[in-house]
RNA sequence: GCGGAUAUGGCGGAAUUGGCAGACGCGCCAGAUUUAGGUUCUGGUGGGAGACCGUGCAGGUUCAAGUCCUGUUAUCCGCACCA
């Protein structure tokens, strides 16, 4: 009888097996297929790992290990993502410097994650916060700031009014601040901001050749927001201004009847004193403020608004006079930061009509009464009430008139992304101190590569002062400096980078971490990337996945790194949720510590039960008992050491099954069904016990295809029973597609799509042979007229009767 | 508000993409082993006495619908300074 499964003592004998040996570190044998699996590295936080990390961690370990078996060169690797907000607050709640709170955090995630067995190759292990690595973040953004794509500019920020700092939206709960519950309010910032609308275009095009799934991509397209449509002007009564918007429906021009500006448009001030309404419009535009974009956008259901009594605007193509309005659903950052309002074909439009008494006009006939039902199809309708565009279909109109705009010089076709510039200041300690020093005489100079890396110097409160500019800037010994061009005195940047800085290119320098003279090796860069497979949460598809592509493509443009797009393939993972079905956190307190998993059950079963307990894309409920059911399962892997016999070879009656096992198991790793794969290793487990005796290659077989998943326990049985060598650099299974086909299938008779009875035939038998032993077996059914016979190969016979 | 997703037994979830709904696991029930509890093993387990009924809800297409179409409801995630 074999001992006792004890994870204890077999875990920790492979993990440090597995250490000794250097038994995952990627090679630089550049001769060899290379594979490079991608986890997304994660913050090192106060509270350790947390069972949601393990997910896709396990998930990429399996295809890596498999990869290895497969003979791939595979670069496996983990980092710290660890600048950042909480950080930065623990240092200063607790004055510890936050360089020590990262080295306590990182140490407790590593051991964690070491305690999982990932087959990291830990020799390539990066850290953000390292001068060594964040040498080439701000040489990075050196090359951003050269080819002009990085600015500074004038930008709202949340502004606690009591505690004087900048907040980050998530700082800002129901418009107050987290922290000591003032008002917030929005206030003007000089801010550095990186052009990434500038390669809005690139980033849309360089989808086409990637492999993201579906709903990565559909976000990021979305995100980016690429609409066709056109600028037009409209000239202001009595004024040389010309008031330009932005429209996807240039067709509906004539129809309309006001015009809408964002509440901070700059028209406004510049002819404050001639309107009459000025308080108002004043009074708005401060409720205004207090909002985020987010909250305007919602609080849209409700419009509100102000007209600006003392300015009008013509229509250009009819040269009617309309009004002019402010309402905060037009916001200054898309578009022009000015609409035309056309409420009988735009929704918003049509209410801010309604509850304001505006005129609506038809100009697209086709639906009801557009004074009772907004109508915006635009298939379908036709021009109405349009001058030259009467009778045309939409598409027809917006071309003529745009030609029209243009030939007038009053407009222009335009595309137009939603996609903003991203904000890169951050006005916090805890950061990448932007390589920029300010001079009277010559403005923004970068630093001289040389001087990189450019240390974040010692501080000694991490608040931000008072005027909110970031500690750094009461360090006036590092502030004041000379001017790199021309020697005058000088100030250097106090802001710092986001967080979302060194997380754009950790990849990169993953294929060669220790470089002193570059991000990587040229050779390095060629060889490994792009990333073949990198999985991360949907959280991450629009900000961190872009920026990251953002700045690989750029790059790409300055001929750093070779390949267009960073990552070849981009899958993602669901959430784990508590036992109670919601969020894991520590207020509600149902957030489960790996460790107590890895402790109580081991760490193959954690593994194995992350990869079970359900569909890979879809969040999950955590299951204590689900983790027993998965130690059960390892148990009884274990205790199948008792029925191995000497045999070699597959048997006659279990060689159908364990193809059909490689098979699925191979295809369901690659394609996010771990849990059917584990099934199916459970059902074959459930027929080799129902047999009673396994060969020694069966058993193999089973270790192998498992090993991927619960790496412990099969090595150790792997090396009880004598295989030779590790299992960890054995070959994966291969199976013959003819031996994963039953001879004889069972299938479905049905009378009217109903099943009556099920027949066992030969694969491949005729279909005559099939309706007619159909018939025999339903005949005391089939009482009506048949209509139809029905016979799917392999699969079911269908009788239609009367 | 905008964008993305999800909905199948008591529970987590399967279903070769239009072909026997409920694989696999949990839980539960019964039995065996055990001094007992636990463990382990064996069998059963969508509902209904039944013809039959069952994949959020209402329609539709089809010989056949969890899967396709139209409409609808609920829930979850993201929204640019958390990362």
């Amino acid at each position: 009888m074999a001992e006792l499964y004890n994870h204890k003592v077999v875990e920790k004998k492979w993990q440090k097996i597995w250490d000794e040996e250097q038994a995952f570190a990627a090679t630089e044998d550049y001769s060899k297929p290379k594979y490079y699996a991608l986890v997304e590295f994660p913050y090192p936080s106060g509270q350790g790992l947390h069972v949601g990390h393990p997910r896709p961690y396990t998930a990429m370990d399996i295809v890596a290990r498999k990869r290895r078996m497969q003979g791939y060169n595979v670069l496996f690797p983990m980092g710290w993502d660890a600048f950042g907000l909480p950080t930065e607050n623990y240092a200063i709640k607790n004055q510890i410097h936050p360089k020590i709170v990262t080295k306590n955090n990182v140490d407790r995630f590593k051991s964690q994650l070491h305690a999982i067995g990932y087959s990291f190759d830990w020799n390539r292990e990066v850290n953000t916060t390292d001068p060594e690595y964040y040498h080439w973040t701000q040489w990075i953004f050196l090359q951003l700031f050269k080819k002009g794509l990085a600015y500074k500019t004038e930008m709202p920020i949340n502004w606690c009014t009591s505690c004087k700092v900048g907040l980050a939206n998530e700082e800002v709960v129901n418009g107050v601040c987290e922290r000591c519950g003032a008002p917030v309010i929005r206030k003007a910032q000089s801010q550095w901001m990186l052009k990434i609308t500038d390669y809005a275009q690139k980033l849309l095009d360089g989808l086409d050749d990637v492999d993201y799934i579906e709903r990565v991509k559909v976000s990021q397209k979305n995100w980016i927001g690429k609409s066709m449509g056109a600028e037009v002007d409209f000239s202001i009564q009595g004024k040389e201004d010309k008031l330009r918007i932005y429209t996807t429906r240039c067709d509906t021009l004539f129809g309309a009847t006001y015009m809408v500006l964002s509440p901070e448009h700059p028209l406004i001030d510049k002819y404050k004193d001639e309107l009459s309404n000025w308080d108002e419009i004043a009074a708005y535009r401060e409720a205004a403020a207090r909002k985020s974009d987010f909250e305007r956008a919602e609080l849209a259901k409700e419009k509100t608004g102000v007209e600006i009594q003392g300015l009008r605007a013509i229509n250009p193509v009819n040269g009617v006079e309309i009004p002019i309005w402010i309402s905060d659903y037009v916001l200054m950052s898309y578009g022009t930061g000015a609409i035309m309002a056309v409420p009988a074909h735009d929704e918003r439009d049509w209410e801010f009509a309604k509850k304001f008494g505006l005129p609506i006009i038809e100009v697209v006939a086709g639906g009801k009464n557009v004074q009772e039902e907004v109508f915006t199809d635009v298939a379908t309708g036709r021009l109405v009430n349009s001058g030259f565009l009467d009778g045309l279909e939409v598409a027809q109109a917006k071309e003529k008139m745009i030609a029209f705009l243009e030939e007038k010089g009053i407009g222009n076709a335009k595309v137009n992304f939603k996609l903003r510039d991203w904000v890169f200041s951050r006005q916090r300690y805890w950061g990448e101190p932007i390589p920029i020093v300010y001079c009277e005489k010559c403005g923004y100079v970068p630093l001289d590569e040389s001087e990189l890396p450019l240390l974040l110097p010692e501080v000694e409160s991490y608040m931000p002062t008072d005027n909110g500019e970031s500690p750094l800037a009461a360090m006036t010994d590092w502030v004041n400096t000379s001017c790199p061009c021309c020697k005058g005195p000088a100030k250097r940047e106090t802001d710092t980078m986001p967080q979302w800085a060194g997380s754009s290119w950790y990849f990169i320098r993953y294929t060669d971490p220790k470089n002193e003279k570059a991000l990587a090796s040229k050779e390095a860069m060629e060889y490994w990337l792009p990333v073949d497979w990198y999985n991360g949460g949907m959280e991450h598809t629009t900000l961190h996945l872009l920026y990251s592509r953002f700045w690989h493509r750029f790059l790409y443009d300055e001929k750093v790194v070779s390949c267009k797009e960073p990552y070849q393939k981009r899958t993602s993972h669901g959430m784990i949720l508590g036992e109670n079905g919601e969020k894991m956190s520590k207020s509600r307190g149902n957030v489960v510590n790996p460790d107590d998993i890895v402790r109580d059950y081991g760490a193959d079963t954690l593994r194995t039960y992350e990869m079970f307990i359900g569909a890979f894309e879809l969040s999950a409920c955590w299951s204590e008992d689900g983790v027993k059911g998965c130690r059960r399962f390892l148990e009884r892997v274990w205790k199948l050491q008792d029925i191995v016999n000497d045999e070699e070879g597959f048997s006659k009656d279990l060689e159908t099954k364990l193809h059909q096992t490689i098979k699925k198991v191979s295809t369901d790793f690659e394609s996010l069904k771990y849990n059917t794969a584990i099934a199916a290793m459970m059902a074959l487990i459930n027929d080799f016990y129902k047999k009673g005796s396994v060969t020694k290659d069966e058993f193999k077989t089973l270790l192998t295809l498992l090993n991927p998943v619960a790496p412990h326990i099969t090595e150790e049985l792997w090396e009880m029973k004598g295989y030779g060598g590790k299992l960890y650099q054995a070959s994966w299974p291969e199976y013959d597609e003819k031996k994963t086909e039953e001879s004889t299938v069972e299938i479905a008779l049905q009378i009217n799509g109903k099943t009556k009875a099920t027949l066992a035939i030969v694969k491949d038998e005729s279909k005559e042979n099939v309706l007619a032993k159909a018939r025999e077996a339903l005949a005391d059914k089939l009482t009506g007229t048949v209509v139809k016979e029905i016979y799917v190969p392999g699969r079911i016979v269908n009788i239609v009767m009367k």
